[in-house]
DNA sequence: TGCTAACCGAGACGGTACGTCTAGTCTTCGT
DNA sequence: ACGAAGACTAGACGTACCGTCTCGGTTAGCA
């Protein structure tokens, strides 16, 4: 999460200095909340940071790597999942999070803009997965596991399969909320949670049921 | 759609030149692929188009609304939905379909940039919503009539509710491809769309089987 | 004086408006007296002459031109030379209405912009010797005429000597009046310009008297 | 003669580069040769100087500031007074000396440009004056001294008439000048200069002599 | 205690692009 | 043919940031 190149053990001179690191990635979320992306400007945030750029510049080899730095934050602390008896429960929960952390207003802008940087940038691309994506999967996967242990759903004997249908949870799940929140922008209230929520369910359940396949190109209830 | 003030009607001067129109948006697409949104210049563009600065900047506002103009075409040729027999077989269509969209590099880097700049610019969502949405959701709309139909899925009679489940439809189908092609980075080939289907599919027979009910705190399917 | 190319008698089409010269020329005097020379616009003039740009450029071929004609009716006006009785008080007749003139914000701003120009253009100058400063060196050798019959100078018997002498002259009031009123900004009031003719009366005098020679490399006054 | 703003003494910071200065300075002279000031372009100028535009506008605030320091740089390297041993040829001197420099294109054309645009602008005209005018001035004043110190002249008891009298004869000559070169466009050849030494010599001899007045309504050589 | 290496702030540097402005030309309509 | 309106190309304007580079000064840890 720390900086591009973590220093490599030095032992002489004067140690940088730990709380600017702190100031810098606050003054960055502040920054991004108020100008946006495009009107975020590194020099404004060595300001607001109380610190000279150059200082900045030291860390963080530009705008991309620092917001990523600074956004990444935010997935640690709030992602986590309770177990709430169901999966149709388990689901409504993650969901409920990851909205909540969508609608405040430094993810929403911070996240839309290092994605859409990461169209052109594959080392950004992988930043990004490691630091945010991954993190929201292993809730998928810890849900799954979960629903296995209650009998919800089957044990997945092929790995490939159960790691395709994981992916497939994944995107249906984090790409519903996010284009619900940003591009449909309508909330993602208990109700729509629930909705979605049981759409998976069954999905899930006819997928499983019948003759357990998790893909095929035939029609899934015949 | 067209340029940002409709011009009101002018009977007097020099008409404008609707050839420079054409010109320009082409090169602001092809700049958009070669140089992205960040690096995107309006100079280049006005070069590239063989025209004055100063002619593009009395057509759009800026950057923003020239690129959204830019865009926007894509879509209008784009997407339509020829009756493929089954609804499981129309959402694959519809997914195959959005998603090739979605990776002609000029779409892909626009169109989350546009988004990623409407967070902090509502009238620029209001623009992409009636310019690129609205003409997708018409796809899911004309999907579920042809479903029902078919007597796959049966006639909501809450007109509240199936606006909402329309919308929900939306948001998985939509939001699921764009993560699947941004953010996971991964190919929406045949297999990951019938899978996609499949759960949608299995998710709406179960929902409307039962009880019909479109949302419920109680298990899907037990 | 008027436009550069004086129209060759047309006959056909709709005749000019007469009006519009005079219009432009006075909303050139206007906005060069508010904005200066560098900051003058055709477009602005052509706006408040309540004419169009093209109208403006189809009768001058420029700034300089514009100018110039927009300048030169200034001189027509002012300059003659009552008889005070003496060469000295003459000389400061002369003096004090050419610097009244020079006072007046039009003239001052409109003289030095055309002149400054002129150090880069022949053409220019020759415009401008003739439309100005022609007519005021016949007051010079109005009042060495005057001086002569009354006795007070010598008559030149060298024509080449004379026109020498009269330039010279010339040279020192236009350039000494010019000089104090835009560079040393002080005012030419009537003490001043009567210290301007004694000196040049008291330099007349001695060059006339002890040898009448014009030139010479020997003590003026030894 | 520096820059618009001599920089307090700071201590902090990169400092600037001295031959920038020197290099924009020579630069901006020869452009001024080249384009004349109208085609002048600050921009130009720090390319050929090989230098930023923003280097420039941080020393300089705009064009007039950096012409009027570019031509100062000349008058401080060109003008000073021999000893010629009288009066007459000090004058003689000084009078060609100063035309020599007016004869060089840049300072032709940049001294009138500015002295055009200091009609409208008051501080212009006071950085000309420190930086131009007043180190002219004071030749005339060491010339007056040298012709007392010789005899030549009588020293003046009332220090205001003296002061008067220098600025009378300080616009006579720099005017006559300017005006012979830049007006009627004739050379200021030694001919010339002596005459006007010989007129002026004449006049402060006249003046000195009969009663000492420096100024006086009456006759100046009754 | 003193050395020394790495830190820190400030701010100048060469660049690039911005969005605006003006010059001077051209095109259309209406008189 | 003219006048008015206004679009056109071309290019300078002065500003804002970029990311880099000197500076003079500070602050650890090792000797």
């Amino acid at each position: 999460m720390s900086s591009t190149a973590p220093p490599p053990a030095r032992r002489t001179g004067r140690p940088r200095n730990a709380e600017a690191d702190r100031a810098i990635l606050d003054a960055t979320r502040a920054a991004l909340v108020e100008l946006g992306w495009g009107k975020l400007t590194l020099g404004d945030v060595a300001t607001r940071a109380g610190v000279a750029k150059t200082t900045l510049y030291r860390r963080w080899a530009g705008k991309n790597e620092l917001v990523v730095d600074a956004v990444a934050a935010l997935f640690d602390e709030h992602l986590e999942l309770p177990d709430r008896g169901s999966l149709q429960a388990d689901i409504e929960g993650v969901v409920l999070q990851f909205a909540a952390l969508l609608e405040r207003p430094e993810t929403k802008t911070a996240l839309m803009a290092v994605v859409a940087e990461s169209t052109r940038d594959d080392a950004l691309r992988d930043r990004i997965r490691s630091a945010i994506v991954d993190r929201q999967k292993s809730l998928v996967l810890l849900g799954r596991a979960r629903a296995q242990a209650r009998g919800e759903l089957p044990y997945e004997e092929d790995t490939a399969a159960a790691h395709r249908n994981a992916d497939l949870i994944f995107d249906v799940i984090a790409g519903a909320v996010v284009h619900r929140t940003l591009v449909s922008a309508k909330p993602v209230d208990p109700e729509w949670a629930s909705g979605l929520a049981g759409l998976l369910v069954g999905g899930l359940a006819s997928m499983a049921g019948p003759g357990g396949q998790t893909s095929g190109h035939g029609p899934a209830s015949a």
